[in-house]
Parts: C-alpha cells; structure tokens; sequence
DNA sequence: ATCTTTAATCGTTTATCTACGATAAACGAT
DNA sequence: ATCGTTTATCGTAGATAAACGATTAAAGAT
C-alpha cells in the first residue's frame, strides 16, 4: 500500500460521510420514526399491526414510516404471508451510532 | 420523593424524548449542515463568510443552513460588527450522541 | 455623509414530506 | 372460488424544505 492511498484510508475511516450520516438522519427525523425504532428495539420484532396500534396515525401513514426506516437500512422487513415482520437491523443502528460519535 | 415519582424520574433519564431527539437529527438532516458542523469543530470558530466559502451553495442558502442548525441549538452565533461568528455548542452535541447512543 | 463589507431576510420556484382515505395485492381459511 | 385479514401502494392536499437572486440592515472605513 502506498504512502498516498495509506492517508487515504486513514481519512476514509476517520472522516465521516456526509451523505451517509445525513441521510440516516433523515430517516430519523420524524419523533413517529423514533417511537418506531423504540418499539422495535423494546419488542425484539414485531408485525405492522402492532405498530399501528401504538401510535395515533393511519394504518397508510404508518406504512410509509416504516418504509423510510426500511428504506434508510434501520429496520428490516420481512414477509410472512399476509404479514410483514419487522426488526431493526443493529449493523446499520451501531454504524449511525458511530458516526453520531464522531461528529 | 415517592415510589412512583422515583419511577417517573428513572424513566425519564432512561426514555428518549422523540421530540427533541427527532429535531435535532432534522437538523442534521443535510449533508451541507453536517460539512458546517464538522467544518466549525475543526476551526474551533469562524465566520460567516469562510464557512460560505467551503461550500458549493450561495451565500443566501448557506445563512438558511446556518439558522436551521441555531435554532436546533447545535451551533451559537455572535454578532461582531458586521460579521457573525459561529462556533459549536457542545453541550448541546454531547447531549445529542447521548441520544444517539439511547435509541 | 458615503462607501464597502458582511450577513440576514424576502420573494419565488421547485421539490419533498406528511397525512389521510381508498384501493390493490397477498395469503390463509372456509 | 370466495371471504377476511393484513399490509403496501395510489392519489391527493397542504405544509415544509431547498435553492437562488435581490434587497435590506448593520457597522467599520474613508
């Protein structure tokens, strides 16, 4: 490895990627979205239903947050017949937790 | 302090506040708000003027960017003349990754 | 008093977000 | 094959965000 590309990788971990960072901020940006996480992380996993009855939003609107966190790599979903079984992806929770760190 | 009012308080350390929690990722929600951040830890301080100059966005956008991350608390800004210094709150940093590091 | 510099605000356009009801899709049960 | 349950998607309305240029405000310099 060069001296250059050394540096390089120094930097790449020490720095933090904007886009990255922000963009799981994003997903987070929604106190809707943090009771999501919550309740994930207290319940283990769970089925949309039970989500929907936490929190005093549509069924459609609920939905949708849950397809900004999946889509941000927070949560995961996955089908189970009729239903879709969610759960938080902890790799991706640890990085931002990281990167929070770090800024 | 009663039982209960100890338990309220336990859960008020241990629970997220979503709101506040929720308003600050907004505030990070940028990828240009994470550069002025980052780039005001390095400098320590700066005004204005140099932070616009680090940025590929005009000078009216990045004043915008600036007064999101005041009003989240995240950055302090002191008038000086004609110029306005800007400088991290890290009180208000730290109290964000201890957030971060709850959820 | 006027000029210059610096930063905030205004006004506008375009895009994205939030919320909802309605509908569609998937699938197990009958 | 139909029904009921569950969840995703569609369509829409209103609110908020992002970007810019133009303007204003504040204050030091001439």
């Amino acid at each position: 490895m060069t001296k250059k590309s050394k540096r390089a990788e120094t930097e790449k971990t020490d720095m933090l990627d904007e886009e990255a960072f922000s963009s799981i901020c994003k997903a987070l940006a929604h106190p809707a979205r943090i009771r999501i996480v919550s309740f994930l992380k207290k319940m283990n996993q769970c089925i949309c239903g039970e989500i929907v009855e936490t929190l005093p939003l549509a069924q459609s609107t609920v939905s949708q947050h849950l397809k900004v966190l999946k889509n941000s790599g927070l949560i995961k979903g996955e089908i189970e017949g009729p239903r879709t079984c969610y759960c938080i992806d902890y790799d991706m929770l640890e990085k931002f937790k990281k990167m929070a760190n770090k800024i």
